[in-house]
DNA sequence: CTGAAAGCGCTAACAA
DNA sequence: TTGTTAGCGCTTTCAG
């Protein structure tokens, strides 16, 4: 036998379908009397009845769904904000369709359409492109939206960040506070909000904490990879600026130094410290464990789809957004300047 | 205004809806006239018109899904597997629902249950938990499945699993080439297909390469985790039993070797060797990188997607099992025993 | 409190 | 080649 429909149950109740599917929906149930309500509901569970979603979305025009837009679900960066995302989803009867976007607008626009298209009731944002025109196309369309990981500039979205700016400070303190004077960044790419974000609050930071503000120790990174990171210290090292320690974009860029290290014959944090951003999986088993910046991913996650969530109950609600605290992680990739 | 539905495109171009249908959808413009089935495009861009493929599913059947079960998307195995999965399932029109288990079996068979309301075409079940009962009842019930990175004992379903055991044999050629003849393993959970496969594969491997198989070379995780290796390699090194290698069930439990080396001040790898298994990212970055068989997991998310793609093309096409071949990544925690 | 009837957007017989 | 009709499984008026 096939899976039995609500005409099933009602029949076999001998009841209207509509009856039973008042019985069945726990928010009209109080429409119907008590006893038939029971018996209703038992027989469906004799059936075995499961309520069709689909049948349901077609008609209330709310398909369940929520789209998750992500760069790439491979980089370590995606999987926790993601599990986040689900675990408060799915108790509210929601769940998640993923799309890695792979950074490429043309594909992203694509992707995004085929989200549309399947009745999403609204997107998870986590790609990191700014100003984008689609970005405030979607808005004016009306679908609703959070974006994670960034603060739209021009349009009114709402967003769950991570507190960059604050993340730098801690970080740039730290090293003050080992003894540290000339400290470089290593900027991640300057298009994406983080990059941005993140090079401002560290001339910033550097500048409150009484250091020069030297432009030759901010050297840029072209992509958020262990490569541009080591291309990016070796240019550093070449044009012969001296420091002691390195503020890395993202702990990925800090892996590249590790690479150039072991290059050059450099021993860190003896010759010179670092710290990373974002605290992946396995930080503290390289060597030298990586001091680093721990952003709460899968929080971040949680709080963007509770965010969705309440804009999905209540479209008027104006956008909320929300700055996540982080905090540093000291490892043994940084110690006192000798 | 709302989202265009047929019926506007239909309007639009002077037709009966039912004949902007057929010359919408590819497989049935054939039956149009070519002229209105040119004008009728042209309106439905025009209009912006996408269709609705929940609306679809409900004529159809098929919701142009399949659900993805997983332990826990955090695990660093999967991300791959599921990027490996969508990326053959977008092309295909076809999306995945993901679910993250924990291993728990309660909380998987609601998931699926979940799933198969939402009515998923299919499952990719990637939950390791071997001999399961839920297994055979959805086999029965008719639910196209495909197992990853796990053959079913006793069920007769598709998988798609790495060759474990030409991969451990790898490891060990590759000790015992470096002259080891004393050779301990890891062994991960025995409850786990996985765990079992390679425990066998090791003795059977030591066996063939003219190794005494020596029982006490053998220890047992709990877990598939850091933590449980350390634990097992502490056990073995306490008991007393010499060897110079280790071929650790993965990469954490080899991870948590590298624990316990620091703790007791054990050179990897002149003291001992280490082998482990799955190349997750960045052990390239270990100090020492470590040496590890590498499993093409976003191929073998590839392939699965492909076979139930297949297996929903025609269920009753006999269930076709693929063994994915295994290379070793050699890097720096092997080298000749001293 | 319950039943009747209509319809969400689309597709698949069947008829013309 | 095109239109008609019916219906996927469910919810939601509107009567009764």
């Amino acid at each position: 036998m096939q899976t039995p429909t609500l005409r099933d149950v009602a029949d076999a109740a001998g009841v209207h379908p509509a009856t039973a599917s008042r019985a069945l929906n726990p928010a009209t149930r109080g429409l119907v009397n008590a006893e038939t309500a029971r018996r209703v509901i038992k027989v469906a569970e004799s059936l075995g009845y499961r309520p069709n979603p689909i049948a349901r979305g077609l008609k209330t025009a709310k398909s369940g769904t929520v789209g998750l837009v992500i760069p790439d679900l491979t980089n370590p960066l995606f999987p926790p904000i993601v599990r986040g995302i689900e675990d408060v989803l799915e108790p509210a009867g929601y769940s998640g369709l993923i799309v890695n976007t792979d950074n490429d607008p043309h594909r992203e626009r694509q992707q995004i359409e085929s989200l549309r298209s399947r009745q999403v009731e609204g997107l998870i944002v986590a790609t990191a492109l700014l100003d984008h025109p689609l970005l405030g196309q979607l808005r004016r369309e009306g679908v609703l939206m959070v974006m994670v990981n960034r603060r739209p500039e021009s349009v009114d979205v709402p967003s769950i960040t991570p507190d960059d700016a604050t993340g730098i400070e801690l970080a740039v303190r730290h090293l003050v506070e080992l003894g540290h004077r000339r400290i470089a960044h290593l900027a991640g790419p300057l298009n994406t909000s983080t990059g941005l974000v993140r090079a401002r609050a560290f001339r910033s930071a550097v500048r409150d904490l009484g250091l020069e503000d030297d432009p030759a120790l901010v050297a840029h990174c072209d992509y958020w990879s262990e490569d541009a990171g080591a291309a990016a210290l070796r240019a550093l090292l070449d044009s012969g600026t001296e420091f002691t320690a390195v503020v890395a974009g993202n702990d990925l860029i800090a892996l590249g130094c590790y690479d150039v290290f072991a290059e050059r014959d450099i021993d860190c944090p003896r010759d010179v410290s670092v710290v990373g951003f974002n605290d992946m999986p396995f930080l503290d088993k390289l060597r030298p464990p990586l001091t680093t910046v721990s952003v709460p991913h899968q929080q971040i996650g949680g709080e963007a789809a509770r965010l969705l969530l309440d804009a999905i109950a209540d479209p008027t609600r104006p956008s909320r957004s929300v700055l996540l605290p982080l905090t540093l992680v000291v490892r043994g990739s940084t110690a006192p300047p000798r």
